[in-house]
DNA sequence: TGTAATATGTCACCGACTGACATAGATTAC
DNA sequence: GTAATCTATGTCAGTCGGTGACATATTACA
């Protein structure tokens, strides 16, 4: 990697920290963007080639999320139940939030209370999560051999999946400086979650239009399966 | 009503009519409030006495519709499982619509049309949604008699329901024209909802640190009377 | 070292939105 | 009907987020 990628690397994480602080400070909206270039000693025009927008500060942890639901999600078997595998791509993401460095663990803790203090950012947030929703619509839709388009459940399943996890992180806290807690709570929200749905429904051979077929389907061995699915928090699958 | 309210609600509805049409002429961010300001003989300063801002034109209608779900749960029994009173309150919605007068209903129609063409917007919206859900959100608690801070659960069905009633509400059409359709599949969307639901369980008494309790409800009765609420679509319970 | 690629700064600009103040219109009291 | 009041509107100036264009400084590479 050469100097000017390392330059920028750093210069934008200037930025960041700088924002979030201030942020944390004196609140999201008073915050203007002359006074975090001023405080990293940069343009104003500058900050925007690194970041689109001053959303783009408090929202871009949400695009790596999505990378790691989709790379979890290609790696989990297609016979699965679709929301189970969401399931796992959610846990995937808690993992990785666990494994993160301790710059990005402090980052993670001043955006989650920025958020606390801006109710308009888990606005914006699930606005994101909306737009990105896409891709993982088509992956799931894939899965289950449909269109994307015009199949509503797949859409269904991924909005609660995302749902799930929007309650999961902004939910209130003991302690909001602990990171553990953060994803003990998601998780604890993702079994919730998991514990609302049919866990003997495979929406693959679901017919809506006859209402009489899920009613068919047998609580099987399934049940079995998510209850050590539920417990291997720690394992990795991604 | 006095001379000066009936103005006041005239203008409303001309900037409103004004801007929908420019909206769909020109694009939603091609089209300045200057413009629309400039189409109703008032002055830019006037138009932001009238909305908040340009989104308020284009996602106004979802305070009626949180509205009415309100009232409609308000309406329902307490020992109903709080996603069958959800699932009421969202159908309550769609038959509002349908009751809608033909200008309301030209209005959602083009409103509709301005989604599509604007993926942003939808965007916009689930963010509004958010930031309004926590009404619904305390109304479910208050019945489950729980903490609407703290629960989870509450948090998490509520989400589902609004994620479905988007979900339904962006879904391809044959023919975007047709209110009636836009209906249908919004109540097709529910119906979905409701299939991925354990039908049987009312999370009232259902405790998630003990994954045994949630096995342990019998399939009963539940399931015949969600058949008869999956049929009564025209029934008003408002 | 010289040259091409690129990162940054400067400037001018647009569009959304707001506060302050003056004025024109409607409402009420007499 | 007129005066006094209330309120809806317009004007103006200003802030902030964001973008395009162009010049310049810095890095990369031969």
């Amino acid at each position: 990697m050469g100097l000017r990628e390392r330059k920028k690397a750093r210069t934008r994480l200037a930025i960041l920290d700088a924002a979030l602080d201030l942020f944390l400070e004196q609140g999201y909206d008073s915050t203007t963007v002359d006074q975090i270039a001023g405080s990293v000693e940069i343009s104003p025009r500058t900050f925007f080639r690194y970041f689109t927008g001053k959303d783009h500060l408090v929202l871009g942890f949400h695009d790596q999320g999505v990378e790691i639901m989709m790379d979890t999600l290609r790696g989990r078997p297609t016979d699965e139940p679709p929301f189970t595998s969401l399931s796992h791509a959610l846990r995937a993401v808690t993992r990785d939030m666990e494994d993160s460095t301790p710059e990005d663990a402090a980052r993670f803790l001043k955006l989650r209370r920025i958020f606390d203090d801006n109710p308009r950012l888990v606005g914006l947030s699930v606005a994101k999560v909306a737009e990105t929703e896409h891709a993982l619509v088509r992956e799931i839709a894939a899965r289950r051999g449909v269109d994307p388009d015009s199949d509503r459940l797949s859409r269904l399943i991924v909005a609660f999946a995302m749902s799930t996890m929007r309650v999961g992180f902004e939910c209130p806290l003991h302690d909001v400086a602990d990171l553990n807690e953060i994803v003990r709570r998601m998780r604890e929200t993702i079994e919730l979650a998991e514990g609302l749905m049919r866990p003997d429904l495979n929406p693959a051979d679901w017919n809506p239009t006859d209402p009489n077929t899920p009613d068919s389907n047998t609580p099987d061995s399934n049940t079995a399966e998510r209850d050590t699915v539920d417990r291997d928090g720690s394992h990795r699958d991604a």
